[in-house]
DNA sequence: TAAATAAGTTAGACGAGCCTAACAAATCAT
DNA sequence: ATGATTTGTTAGGCTCGTCTAACTTATTTA
């Protein structure tokens, strides 16, 4: 059994390796910077968890998950998603509130419990940002998404998921009222500074910046 | 903030102090036990919990909660007691499974996760064992309740909560179809062991040791 | 390509929570 | 009330996850 401890990084492993796109190395500074801990811890849990199979590793070198290691940081972050899918959909939790709680929920140790959960939830694929929840067997529903700075003038789309989940994003969309499934139309795109007009749902003709044509994700 | 340790020592003493009614100190073996640690171990944490002012310990005296270390332990207790409820009533555990379970969960550190919890359930008063949910002041529903045992001949009572919670006899008491509400008349008491014959809602009549008739609560 | 910089490792230390072995205090029983 | 037994404490040590400081390897750049 892996303890709180290891289960972070191996999460945060396997977070790098989505991020990354098609290089799904990671760096021992930039693990620690992202567990918030010095690169000498990351370097001594990494050696241990290299000991447990979980990790590949080498000194100096890039560092993987190994298909077990995968498994287990797969399992977490479905629970992750679960618990946050929990949180908004039955206790009201904010968009920008559910992933410090999701943190601590998603290392219980109980699989009848998850199963559960997902059973209750009636087996949502996609958490409340738009991420998709890995199934038990470790799949993951694929999405076709799109960012919005893509949309062409006069394209309509719907908002599937967000790429920013920084709580300062996740406020402003819930200022616009944008949530996961809200229609956006494209009215203009101004080339000078990459910003858009966009009408969202049926509300007045609004202006956003490049920034966040792409921080959203949308389907055609 | 506590330590998910230090939480689990509190609550342990709480337990203890409900357990032996009237005199709500512990003894350090009593609590080394009840935690699965042997006793060097306990006066460590008693002398730490000591300097949070969150007991009342003095060498070789007996060990009380403080006020402040009672407030926690209700916190930790509340927790737990809702997360019974949630997983019996929404996940479909079955009464014996819960423990487990929520001993993980109590430990969660979110003040909204707990309040919107309870109000998911519908601000329950009891736990699927009987037990009382400790309020966000600390209050405790109160509940009359007696023994099985003290029922006499003829009388009818309903069943109100378990004393002991242990699996074995959980899972007789399903086996038996018995849970909260369950109505119970008893048809005959046996003077010479202290069994006696029941009948359990419209089943048919059957026969119980004092043991069980002295493990469970009812009321008339 | 060699010096400067960035990235990563090692060594030694520390606190938390646990242990065992030895000891001290309190309680019980004759 | 004193010796035996139970209960509780102390001392020293272990592992885990963390740190700092010093060092090594890799990468970048002039």
């Amino acid at each position: 059994m892996l303890s709180y401890t290891e289960e972070n990084y191996l999460k945060a492993l396997l977070k790098l390796s989505f991020q990354n796109e098609d290089k799904p190395e990671a760096g021992t500074n930039e693990m620690a910077a992202h567990l918030g801990v010095k690169p000498a811890t990351a370097t001594d849990m990494l050696k241990k968890l290299k000991e447990k199979d979980l990790v590949n590793y080498k000194k100096y070198g890039k560092i993987l998950l190994t298909s077990s290691g995968k498994q287990q940081a797969l399992e977490i972050l479905r629970k992750h998603r679960l618990w946050e899918t929990f949180l908004y959909k039955k206790l009201d939790f904010s968009w920008d509130e559910v992933h410090e709680v999701a943190e601590q929920l998603e290392h219980i140790q109980s699989t009848k419990l998850v199963d559960k959960l997902e059973e209750f939830l009636g087996f949502p694929e996609f958490d409340p940002h738009g991420d998709p929840i890995p199934k038990a067997n470790g799949e993951i529903p694929m999405l076709e998404k799109i960012l919005l700075s893509e949309i062409k003038e006069g394209e309509v789309c719907q908002v599937v998921a967000v790429k920013d989940t920084s709580t300062v994003f996740l406020q402003y969309l819930e200022k616009l009222q944008i949530t996961i499934g809200s229609p956006i139309k494209v009215l203009e795109r101004v080339d000078f500074d990459g910003s858009m007009s966009i009408q969202i749902s049926n509300q007045e003709e609004r202006n956003v910046s490049m920034k966040f044509a792409e921080s959203l994700f949308v389907k055609r």
